[in-house]
DNA sequence: GTGGTCGATGGAACCGGTTCCGGTTCCGTC
DNA sequence: GACGGAACCGGAACCGGTTCCATCGACCAC
């Protein structure tokens, strides 16, 4: 309703240097700034970014690809990622990913293309070549969290590592039937979180098998299942089902998952962590409830690291200056809580 | 970086004409359409949103005001609005809001205020009235679910209708000892959602203590809590902690309340329902498999009449005829599981 | 005193669409 | 065959900012 051209005739200068005032760009004298911004405030002006945009190429807004909202883990990442945002002065347009399909190809073909985003930040996602080359032909960062494709960034923790270090933890209480709960993906495809994961936990067990000291028999085996509460408390019903050959310990690949196995276990009348011990991933927001060892990632923390990377990308001078160490894994930690203890002889 | 001056001479016709060609406003030639929508394909055109929003006053954008995303409840209304706003070719604009603060004012008089969005669904926050007039100055609808303030509309399940409900079928069942775990307001703030559901369960075990049929004396106590699944279990093991007292029932004000009191109760090695029937409100995903009776909403559909009810407000034609019921509540439902049985005398 | 630099400002072009206004052309009707 | 109206199309204005370029004065160095 008011336009920049009202203010320039009640504080009596030329747009030019009204604009000039109000966006902090060029020289304009500290009285006549404080005429154009004291005729702003009275008038109630603010500026329409879509004018802004339009000459600039800038619109001050990032879009979101997220596969979904509702778990814990994305829900963390949202949420960092958009106080950050928030914090510089971004909007932050949320897509919510079906996995394929049309709908897909029109985020990417249709949402993503038009000029409404200054990047993108994609969750877990697998781009195709051809989507990320669309989003590059218009020169828009992307930082990807986790995921695979080309991305200008990634982000990611070490999965592998993840995958040997809860392992590893088993290992040593003296557990030797070991079940690993991963996701869709933990058996085939190796370049997958679920994979990776996997990956770890076999390495770590063959370690163990062969390995350096008191070499002994391991009993390894992967199954997969989908993440979350239902997944892992239905392979927990079948897998903890015939006491002949029950695993002493369960590495679930994420918290929820691990929750389910617990619930399993005790349906099933068995101690946890007597009967058997389970660790997950994540350290989520219930772990401690659960009593749950896990190893810990901060979803939340990626969030805005994500944001900052891409800022930087951008070229905006709203984020301060330490570089992240864009390159290495992002950190994560064994957490000892109460579902794993030394196996019972 | 190709506009559609660039589409227009390809075709051989104005910009006007190319204009109405690929926007579908006024009349072209079929002709000379195709030849237009061929041209445009030819050269990869898209159209940019920001120049057509600076001259129609239209972004094709909706703001979501939402306190947080990660709970079951808001993540599941906010994938029913994305879903439905991306099927109508509509952007969505995330503003996870703080409760109040610095904060909370910015999202309202910068973000909001500016002309990003054409519309604005608010979730569960009670609106101050300066905030509601700061948005229909500018013209720009709002609908609420749940909350509170002077929305031009607004989606709201039954809260009170809800306690009531879910009292009833503890009553119905012969309990006579009735605890509920109400949220935050519960005891105070009676326009709050917590506050409603408590009036209602008050209202019931009022009911049957005066009541028709056979009159009885009801125990009835409410604890303030907050909400989810840790409050649940704090509130559980104390209110479940004194054998002398202990309720035979409790009424959770939300499902993720109502599973961390069954751990509780498990934790103190009561039996869900045979010492203590448990009743949530939400119908959770994890409901079925803590095998939990509770008071159905829908939030996804909840999110996508949300919707609806903007875009028609806009009057985008993209949305269907058939007007929901606006001014009555949303459905809800009792379902009955496992977890409440009738007393054990 | 002269030339040069820098700060302050205004005029005007421009970003990329949409839409008003007016002019042709075409068709149906009397 | 004349006429009215609708379809079709182009020119130009416009949305609301940003920024290039030119102008002007002040100040400094020589």
């Amino acid at each position: 309703m008011t336009a920049i051209s009202d203010v320039a005739r009640l504080a009596g200068v030329s747009k030019a240097t009204a604009s000039r005032a109000l966006s902090g760009h060029g020289h304009v004298a500290e009285q006549t700034r404080l005429r154009v911004v004291r005729a702003a405030a009275e008038i109630g002006y603010i500026a329409s970014p879509d004018a802004a945009s339009l000459v600039t190429g800038r619109t001050k807004n990032v879009g979101v690809v997220i596969p979904f909202v509702n778990s814990w883990f994305f829900g963390e990442v949202l949420e960092g990622i958009e106080r950050t945002l928030l914090d510089a002065g971004y909007d932050l347009t949320l897509y919510n990913l079906p996995v394929s399909g049309e709908a897909r190809a029109r985020v990417f073909d249709f949402f993503l293309a038009r000029k409404r985003v200054d990047a993108v930040i994609v969750i877990a996602v697998d781009l195709a070549e051809a989507e990320v080359q669309g989003l590059e032909r218009r020169e828009k960062p992307i930082v990807c969290i986790g995921g695979s494709g080309e991305a200008s960034a990634r982000l990611s923790i070490d999965d592998r590592a993840v995958g040997m270090l809860a392992t590893e933890h088993l290992l040593h209480l003296g557990h030797t039937r070991i079940a690993h709960l991963g996701g869709i993906g933990a058996a085939g495809d190796p370049a997958s979180v679920a994979g990776l994961r996997a990956a770890g936990f076999r390495e770590a067990v063959a370690a163990a098998s062969d390995g350096a000291a008191p070499a002994r028999d391991v009993e390894a085996i992967v199954i997969e299942t989908e993440m979350g509460m239902p997944g892992g408390f239905e392979a927990g019903l079948q897998l903890l089902g015939h006491p002949a050959h029950r695993p002493t310990a369960v590495f679930a690949a994420s918290d929820e998952t691990a929750f389910g196995v617990i619930r399993a276990a005790e349906r099933l009348g068995l101690a946890v962590p007597g009967d058997l011990s389970v660790i997950g991933v994540d350290d989520h927001e219930h772990a401690a409830l659960f009593d749950l060892t896990t190893i810990a990632q901060t979803p939340a923390e990626q969030g805005r690291l994500a944001v900052e990377v891409a800022l930087r990308m951008l070229g905006d001078d709203a984020v301060a200056d330490p570089l992240p160490d864009s390159g290495a894994p992002l950190a994560t930690r064994l957490i000892v809580r109460g579902s794993t203890a030394r196996v019972t002889a």
